[in-house]
DNA sequence: TATTTTAGTGTGTACGAGCACAATTTATCA
DNA sequence: TGATAAATTGTGCTCGTACACACTAAAATA
């Protein structure tokens, strides 16, 4: 362990005063060459590292963040980000941190523009936000990039200068592993991809999974597999799948690009004569439900709450520690079958 | 955002002295009952969260923190755990804590006491160990007990009351997690726990897996599987395995109980006619190697880096925070294929 | 009554960084 | 040379907590 050196301890190396150690190290007002490099001598010596602590005492800002949000109330899957928030502002409580949390439908644009607009009234430093809308998330997050408000993303990756950060996952590499997965369960067959709900043409991240998936079985090459893609709605969800698994009888597996596989284990556990893979997404307690019933083999784990802390500490960690934001930072795919899914439900 | 109130304010509110409240607060020295109404009164009606920042500048006394490891040099298994100790020096750089790792060798229980007597002599305020040998660590422990040191374990968890805290993941659990995986791949067959090199009697960890890989088959029923143990030691492994193997033509999976399945998949990818499903412990080059030429189906991941990491930060922040330090932290199972691995290795 | 003891209370300072401002030195001009 | 401006450097305060120390007033003792 080396001595930890202070301001202090260098001016007096230096033999100038604290004043102007201060100077040299914040390139503040004017020092002659003659201090300047007395102090940098002592500098180039020694590892000096600013007590972060004592440097915060006297920040009296309080900085703002916002966070913008799916409603939980409409979806589960978004339970956990508030978690990971209050988490994250439990840790930091002793600090200047300000922490607001705005939620809005995750099936309306019009919810969206609206809640930020509540948001910016309360005149935020920055935004951690979840780019559901692609075209309105961009639109806002020009709109904070002119305000001066930084802009942080989770869940939902979008392409923008003026994002400073985003955390998730890499969705095509996790459509691979959902691709793996059934290749390892099965020998050969036909294996669908459901798509459920969204508009596909603006889900980006149905997109990636479907890539990625695809992706895999075109370099495993042999033939064995068939795949085909479905895009499944409500209120026909039913019907149509129904429909589907009848003129389909050699399809081995499914693959749910989305949270909702418990709605395809719903009717594929109906199938007493054989046993359809199936893999989907998120620990919400539907899935977990099919899963513990063997209605669905894996769940890959998105992580919200991990991504949700991430997201804001980073931004917690920039203003009061001067840290650097990742710019991306890309969480593990978790993969979850019925014996290592409380581990990751705490 | 709640106003944040300071021993200042209270003694505001309180019409007292600081000093006064500070006595209230920390039970030092005498209050009249008069003042203490007063203060409490006060307290009541507020939540004073103490500025831990502030606190922990005024504290000048170095805390010494003692890591005893087994050498990465002789199992690269524990190499991730330096990297964990680092990260969490590096953010707690500006706190004055001691962070000092000794490490011994994992086959030599002299070592561990050698290192140990080492280790004492720098008087460390705790130590965190990875109690790899029952007997001798009892014993180092009881020891640290008695000078007042706190003592912290990881990846091993052994039942003391000396010890403040264990990380690491059930290992039980872990088995259940292997048996699912296996049977989630196969239909029926032969299939086998190799439990290598390590003495089996010493190696509480390899037990508790054989123990949930078993539990798991037993509930299941319907006696499709049969399974069996192999102990397997150097220099005579291959032979013994080879043989092992020709006389079972039956067998479908092998599940390997510590981060030696690249030794089985050796030879079980030589193996032309059939596939043998195979699921080991551990991120370890090796393996990965062997996972990604797909003769290893599954990796467990016991997240080492993060054990050290967490271990090390609860002892780190119940110095300089007051936090409670959690008695057992069980990391999730992560499962690992060719398509998440890279996620986990960073 | 004078003096000492004790309970209770308030004041002042340190910690390290940051910054305003005062103090000092050096340069410029009349 | 003396006065003034400019450049450079040093001092002192703040932040919130913890703790040493000084102080007051009442109680106990001589």
């Amino acid at each position: 362990m080396e001595k930890i050196y202070t301001i202090k301890d260098i001016a007096e190396l230096a033999k100038v005063s604290k004043g102007t150690v201060d100077r040299v190290l914040h390139k503040r007002g004017k020092v002659s060459q003659v201090a300047l490099d007395k102090v940098n001598a002592v500098l180039d010596r020694i590892d000096y590292q600013p007590n972060l602590i004592a440097r915060n005492l006297k920040n009296s800002k309080i900085y703002r963040i916002c966070v913008l949000l799916p409603n939980p109330k409409n979806d589960p899957y978004w339970q956990p980000c508030t978690e990971g928030i209050t988490a994250a502002k439990n840790e930091f409580k002793s600090f200047n941190i300000a922490v607001e949390i705005f939620f809005f439908n995750h099936n309306s644009t019009s919810s969206f523009l609206e809640m930020n607009e509540v948001l910016l009234k309360t005149s935020p430093d920055a935004v951690l936000l979840v780019p559901l809308f692609y075209k309105e998330a961009l639109g806002v997050i020009e709109n904070y990039n002119s305000l001066g408000i930084i802009s942080s993303t989770f869940n939902n990756q979008l392409q923008s200068s003026a994002i400073k950060s985003f955390v998730g996952q890499d969705l095509f590499q996790s459509g691979r592993v959902a691709a793996r997965l059934l290749d390892l369960l099965l020998q050969k067959g036909l294996v669908v991809i459901i798509h459920i709900d969204e508009k596909y043409k603006n889900a980006v991240h149905m997109q990636e999974k479907e890539k990625g998936f695809r992706n895999y079985f075109s370099e495993l090459g042999g033939g064995k597999f068939e795949i085909l893609t479905c895009k499944l709605k409500h209120p026909q969800f039913n019907i149509k799948l129904t429909d589907f698994l009848n003129m389909h009888s050699n399809l081995a597996g499914i693959f749910v690009t989305t949270s909702k596989a418990y709605q395809v284990a719903e009717i594929t556990s109906k199938i007493k004569d054989k046993k359809i893979a199936l893999v989907g997404y998120d620990l919400i307690e539907n899935n977990i439900d099919y899963l513990n019933k063997n209605a669905i083999d894996f769940l890959i784990h998105q992580n919200p709450k991990r991504q949700a802390y991430l997201g804001i500490t980073s931004l917690i960690e920039y203003f009061i520690f001067d840290k650097e934001i990742p710019s991306e930072q890309l969480l593990p795919i978790d993969i979850v079958t019925t014996e290592n899914a409380k581990n990751y439900m705490i």
